[in-house]
DNA sequence: TGAGGAGTGTGAAGCAACTCACACTTACGA
DNA sequence: TCGTAAGTGTGAGTTGCTTCACACTCCTCA
């Protein structure tokens, strides 16, 4: 570990402003490991004991159905929290995280949470707005998702994520994240050449350049419009 | 009006243990109206100035697509809090909230709140595990709906709905909630008509016994196990 | 620099769910 | 008490997506 544990904390607005005090003793009760890409960080019935930041890297949280298709919930860049459900109770897990690529993670006992929560008012605001509009994507994406054709559902996929993951160059959109169509396909909750077939045909209507994993959206207002 | 603003939020864990001073206030600022069966509370594009309570009746939270399909997104009951999300920003709503019976709202201005959650660190944590729990409950939605068929869908929609509206008698679970094949399709993004073969074969199957609006789920842990 | 794996494009066949259409039943207000 | 609207059951025809199969491209690392 190169950095303090604390370094990497206050990168999350949700710690940034903390006594000295505090800020000590969080240093002293988080825990940070590093994971290679692939590696489970938690998976479903773990104990969520733990609210967790990204430190370095990259998170993946998904599902897996029975027959084996992976669900993907959210991606987690550096200097986000993830897994902060473990502040409601003490409810096990219901996704797995994983290492998106080399990854290093700190991990804040939900206790210590639950103690800066209750002496700080607005870090609790924060807690709530955080989870709050979470809930608010994962709400969008529901309606974006149900009664909905293969074409809108990536469409607005792609809206979702530049709102996240996104960085403006020029009039144009890029997604900073690397994705395949088998990761599009796992977000929005249909196939590899199903997704295929969708961006093949975005992007014949000039609404987007693919290439590889990368993805830029060219006009987005024009797609906004498109997907109403 | 027959009972105080008050004494309705009240019954609402939120603000249930308030001291005499702010529970002054809050009667003050909060407002109560009556709606009719089918009335709109509000709609997408409306400012997100008030956080309901809802004092008699239901409220059925939905969207709905361009070619006219209803979501359903959630039906709050007696007691609950909905419209939230106007805590996290100021951003409008976007989605309707529509009297699912006549039914009574006390409305408390997000200003109020906010200030109530300042200075109670209780209430703020409070509202924070409300607002994750519904979160849960979403992710557990998407899930569900993803990369499944129609007989899973309404499968694991009975059991989520046992969770919030259910009520046991004896050895069987009976969903409070009168809900229309219609609305089971909204609520799983299908059709009328795939939600009544769904139904038929899951009763069929000794799952279930349906009765106009009425469902009851005779062996919940069964078609825990059907759902997997 | 070449071999293997990850990622992408495409087509044929099958099927689950949708649309449309209509008959029937139950609830409920005039 | 009847009339109407809301809710349910079912079939025929269609479609959009999935599955399976395979060829091709690009990237990476030995």
């Amino acid at each position: 570990m190169t950095e303090s544990k604390l370094w990497y904390l206050k990168r999350c607005d949700l710690f940034e402003r903390l006594s000295t005090e505090d800020a000590a003793r969080l240093e002293d009760r988080a825990t940070s490991r590093v994971f290679r890409r692939g590696e489970i960080i938690y998976l479903p019935g773990d104990p969520s004991h733990w609210v967790m930041v990204v430190a370095r890297g990259r998170v993946k949280l998904k599902a897996l159905t029975a027959d084996g298709k992976e669900t993907i919930l959210a991606f987690i860049e550096e200097g986000e929290v993830f897994g902060e459900l473990a502040i409601v109770d003490d409810a096990p897990r219901d996704e797995f995280a994983e290492a998106a690529m080399p990854t290093e993670i700190v991990a804040v006992p939900r206790n210590e949470i639950l103690r800066l929560l209750e002496i700080r008012p607005d870090a609790a605001l924060r807690m709530t707005k955080l989870v709050g509009l979470r809930r608010r994507r994962i709400e969008t994406r529901l309606r974006n998702l149900l009664f909905r054709d293969n074409r809108h559902r990536v469409a607005s996929l792609l809206l979702e994520l530049l709102e996240t993951h996104g960085e403006r160059a020029g009039n144009e959109w890029r997604i900073r994240l690397p994705l395949s169509h088998q990761d599009l396909a796992g977000l929005v909750g249909s196939t590899r050449e199903s997704v295929t077939i969708a961006l093949g045909r975005l992007q014949l209507d000039g609404f987007i350049r693919v290439r590889r994993r990368r993805i830029t959206v060219l006009d987005r207002e024009r797609l906004m419009v498109e997907v109403e």
